[in-house]
DNA sequence: TATACATATGATTATGTGTTCATGTATTAA
DNA sequence: TTAATACATGAACACATAATCATATGTATA
């Protein structure tokens, strides 16, 4: 309990047009997902290209597995989608999602969340 | 090395118009304050009111330190100012940058480090 | 079918991150 | 100046995450 001051009242109207923590947590999810530079940088490639695993794997200088571990989160997160084609299975970028979170990210996100967020501040 | 095909024009045209390793990491360096939860709230609640670190603590139902050492790292982004009244601190949107990364976020950050990111499509 | 190639995935490990605890600093008031 | 309040910060710990290794799955070809 804080003491500084009295701000029940105001903390009490914060509290109830506080979306609730699931999501919250969704969006903080949403954004992990461009917080790794790996990440960032397959998404990069991949708006320049189609390209499959072991194309990416030479590209960035990683192994094999690694580059198929972080394509599954990206895949999770809708933001890439495989072709497979005879053994390579090649990956783009899902531009359906990936616009839409891009440019509404935030205020999609934050919004559909039942905020107050100001939009047109965007 | 890859062997699935033969696209090293490709692969090397990818890899010059690819940004540096600081600017990838710098990117994701930015999205990564947005992947938490705790942030996310704190920032929804200064969206609403100007709080002090003691309503924070207690509207959030988390100790005085944890919100301190959350407010340090969005302090850092540039994502909240701090206005000493007496004893308290008072936090606010900084909101100069929070509209600029969140707006810009992703397109000012990839532009910027050099990508060909398609800023129509935002 | 057997073999090789491309990719996926479980387990392990190293590193990063968030919270807590203890303590330090700054401001106010007695 | 001393005590109390508000906040910040370093250390420790628990947990999450990303890379690696080993191995499994799926596809084409001999």
């Amino acid at each position: 309990m804080s003491n500084c001051c009295d701000a029940a009242d105001l903390i009490g109207s914060i509290e109830k047009a506080m979306p609730d923590d699931d999501a919250l947590i969704s969006v903080a999810e949403n954004f992990k997902v461009f917080g790794d530079s790996t990440r960032i940088k397959i998404i990069f490639a991949l708006e320049q290209a189609e390209l499959c695993v072991s194309h990416l794997s030479e590209l960035m200088k990683m192994n094999q597995s690694a580059i198929s571990h972080q394509l599954r989160i990206l895949r999770a997160a809708k933001l890439v989608k495989p072709r497979r084609d005879g053994k390579n299975i090649y990956y783009s970028l899902d531009d359906e999602h990936i616009s839409s979170i891009i440019r509404l990210g935030l205020e999609h996100a934050l919004e559909a969340a039942g905020s107050n967020y100001n939009e047109e501040a965007l």
